[in-house]
DNA sequence: GTCTATACAGTGATAGAC
DNA sequence: GTCTATCACTGTATAGAC
């Protein structure tokens, strides 16, 4: 039976225990008891300590997203990666009962530590999102409107969803934010 | 000079504290820092610590809202309350340079620690917006739906502001949603 | 590579002088 | 009421055995 031996491996379940309990929230013991891993492991794989496991998680998340959201919507047919999206955050989100671990980074100081990271994760989506609106025939200031609202609206919901422990309004958002791009103007 | 000794006086400080820091992150090392009173004094007012201050600061958050918003919302004339809410959020947020410390509490394990009062500031946000909106002439159903986009488009946006250090980002979702409520069905 | 042992600063909390 | 001193504990991080 094979175990965790490679960085890579360990990554996603880091991610989970500071989508869980945020960076501060996070603590090493908390880690070790995730991965199964003791300190000298972790200090192994990341010599920068917890700061390098943060930075490694949310490298980790944004490719996902680069991969998965942000290149279909650049590069592929508008209307098969907006549907693309869609699928995709909602799995990715677990329909409402993950939570953003970038969002949640933000909100608190967090956010200087990883400044640069956590708003190209964001600027990225919504101009990736836009370029897609375009090339689907929105003009350009409907396509940034609509664009920053639906990134905007998916923390929202995340948020509300959590807050309330209320999962379904995570997938009312998203069917309202559908419905909403699929008619075209004029 | 009269200096702070009353517990109300205090509660708004220790406020500030959690909202920059989270719950997790903010230390008693930190509101001694703020307030300027020592240990001792802070549990003089609070003997329940941490947890208790949390307590009283989200008491005081609620009450605000619930006499500047959610009260108006209920019981005034629907398009004043409405407009109100507008003005009010904007000025309570400080224009997006703000972060709810609610919706913060709500992203990481703090939610669980003070579910009830995070989950009842949310819904009693979006009951009483519904009202006003079908006071004001909307159907029940998108009265429902146009509230529970608005107060999750508020975090949202508040996310977004701070994440990528663009405060323009809330005063536009502020103005998205203001026009869209003004235009009556039909 | 993975573990145990350990260093040391910082945490929330309490006691008691004034 | 406010302070200082102190508590037990947990935090991150390091060193070194195997």
């Amino acid at each position: 039976m094979r175990t965790l031996y490679e960085r890579a491996d360990v990554v996603p379940l880091i991610a989970e225990v500071f989508r869980e309990f945020g960076f501060e929230g996070t603590s090493l013991s908390r880690i070790t008891e995730k991965t199964g891993l003791g300190k000298g492991s972790l200090y192994h794989f990341f010599p920068g300590g917890k700061d390098e496991m943060a930075r490694a998680v949310l490298a980790h998340v944004d490719g996902w997203f680069e991969r998965e959201i942000y290149a279909p919507l650049r590069d592929g047919p508008p209307d098969d990666a907006v549907a693309q999206m869609w699928r995709g955050v909602d799995d990715y989100f677990r329909s409402g009962r993950r939570v953003c671990l970038v969002g949640a980074f933000a909100l608190d100081e967090t956010r200087d530590r990883f400044a640069a990271d956590i708003a190209s994760y964001f600027t990225r989506w919504i101009a990736s999102l836009r370029d897609a609106l375009m090339r689907a025939g929105w003009p350009a200031d409907q396509a940034i409107d609509h664009a920053e609202e639906v990134v905007l609206g998916i923390q929202g919901a995340l948020v509300l969803a959590r807050a309330t422990a209320d999962e379904a309004v995570f997938g009312r958002a998203l069917a309202r934010f559908r419905q909403r791009l699929q008619q075209l103007p004029g």
